[in-house]
DNA sequence: GTGAAAGCGCTAACAT
DNA sequence: ATGTTAGCGCTTTCAC
């Protein structure tokens, strides 16, 4: 690989000279700047990235923190992110963590050894807390060079970037409710996520608010794969009083579910209704079509790049929490209660 | 953030030996070791890996070019990627290029500016060429710092992982030709993709052994989404004579092309049998779940980084082509051909 | 408008 | 066992 030294040397200018051709031309005259641009052409020389950011002590890079990138949801906030982080001159180094701390807190030592600028997480924890209990100065906490987004902490120490999990939560239930359901029973997530709060949360305004009883045997928990809520529909449908329509935390859960309802010879959603939550790709094509809640994905992973990079440029001062909008998609997998 | 040089103030040592005490701690004497320590310690210095990888010219990043990682079968292939760079201690950088080649010559440009040691392509195309033509010397061509998997090239410059496809649109083919289909149409992909070819070798392979002939009408384009296998089922259910059985390219137009044939009013597989390609987790959870041929996507990822690293490391001389196994998996969705 | 030289943080000869 | 020093490729004062 040729240098910028090389270049010089064929250009006979000094590397000053070349740098300049190459970073502010105006300072450099014309007929200099032509010998020089001839010289890298016939050296074929290009700079050396490495060399240009270990000096400016910027690597452009950014860390992404993701559960799984095989969850259809994830993948399209990593292709959103893509998308602005390319816009950006910014790459995007991928860490499928499995939602492990220890493999979380490798990819945030990332930042901090200075092979990235910036971390997004998309997981309710703090990758930088485990690593090292943060200088304990007296000044005020710094903002982190960090995006939380999607499952969001709640005393997050950076830019949050979320939707009303709770209202979208209590939309669909409202939507359950309007369908004369009274037992409406919820495959969630896992206990400690923010999500799952939020959304059964949501879940239970709506039934307050409508009047109906909250019941906690109706609330069956699942890990957001498809096999989990295959599982959790076969509890649900085993109880003495079963729901008659299951509003799942993702569309995942609910495709499973439709499965086990379907084989235990219900009918969807003449005996039992079911809805998602997330609107991926394939919610359009079960049957009957999943009712879910849309989420602006691709934008939560726009957005999220979108302010990882000012807090990087030190554009922010204080962290703010951007809510996306959701949206309530109706199909074919709900309708009215059976006897309605 | 702190330097070497501040560490090695606060031990009173020089950098040298600091450096020592942290890359080669048996050349340094227990006491001086522990001093070091301390210092480090005290001065929360992290060593600048920047500066590490720009003297040692090796980034430990590896570019991926996908074309979308919106894919469920490309999100697993990440997967697996992601699991054997974290273990060499590698990193990913991940381009979403959407198949287009300007976008791939961007990536590709990482690996020739030093941001990324090497590269791997999961679509035929080789993202240097456009970049700049290779300089041709007489030596032969070196190898590329690159793996390419999945979807080859014919004459890769590199290490290839592919599966047989040939063989396994045959195995396929076989399967449906036993239950007795002989109008079997398939829904490919684009048609210029190497993958296209082969499986639609493989599937006429199969024909040709069972005497059935082939017919070119038989053959429905579809781009590897949800949507175009929707699309290409409907063209030929439309057909003066329809097929029985339709063997997609890839699951997702599998799963488009069953709905579809539902609001027809057929039944799956009793009217018209419908199988898949990839077994990506939807599949089993279709109505009926789906016959589709297995690829071990992870094992993919895991192989083209364990090969491109031996490639970084120079310990192949030639570029090996690695065939991954498949594995027909026969669930609901096809069955015997009508009036058997 | 151009060149000389310092220096980013680190490692690795080479000395001692 | 430890220190001194050169240098990786580049940018950027500071002179001229």
């Amino acid at each position: 690989m040729s240098n910028i030294r090389e270049v010089a040397r064929l250009a006979e200018v000094s590397v000053a000279t070349v740098s300049r051709t190459l970073q502010q031309p105006d300072l450099v005259s014309l007929k200099t700047r032509n010998k020089v641009l001839a010289a890298v052409k016939a050296a074929g020389y290009k700079p050396n990235l490495m060399a240009v950011r270990f000096r400016s002590g910027k690597t452009h890079n950014l860390v992404v923190l993701v559960p799984t990138v095989a969850n259809v949801f994830f993948a399209r906030v990593i292709s959103g992110m893509q998308e602005a982080a390319h816009e950006n001159q910014y790459a995007l180094l991928l860490g499928n963590t499995l939602g492990d701390d220890e493999m979380e807190a490798a990819y945030a030592k990332m930042v901090q050894t200075s092979q990235a600028d910036g971390l997004i997480q998309l997981r309710a924890h703090n990758p930088f807390s485990a690593a090292e209990p943060a200088e304990s100065n007296d000044e005020a906490p710094a903002l982190l060079p960090m995006v939380n987004a999607c499952e969001v902490l709640d005393k997050a120490p950076c830019p949050t970037v979320v939707l009303d999990n709770r209202a979208a939560a209590s939309a669909m239930t409202e939507h359950l409710l309007a369908l004369g359901h009274r037992r409406i029973a919820m495959i969630k997530g896992p206990a400690r996520s923010p999500l799952t709060r939020d959304r059964v949360a949501g879940y239970r305004d709506a039934l307050q608010e409508a009047g109906v009883p909250f019941a906690e045997e109706l609330l069956s928990p699942g890990n957001f794969s498809l096999q989990s809520g295959y599982q959790a529909a076969g509890d649900l449908l085993a109880l003495p009083d079963p729901p008659t329509a299951i509003f799942c935390e993702n569309d995942e859960m609910a495709i499973g579910a439709i499965q086990r309802i379907k084989q235990q010879g219900l009918r969807v959603p003449a005996d039992i209704s079911v809805a998602g939550f997330d609107d991926i790709s394939f919610a359009a094509f079960t049957d009957p079509p999943l009712t879910t809640i849309a989420q602006p994905a691709e934008e939560f992973g726009r957005t999220a790049v979108r302010l990882l990079i000012d807090v990087l440029e030190g554009k922010l001062s204080k962290a703010p929490k951007v809510i996306l909008p959701f949206d309530l998609v109706i199909r074919g997998s709900t309708g009215p209660a059976p006897g309605q």
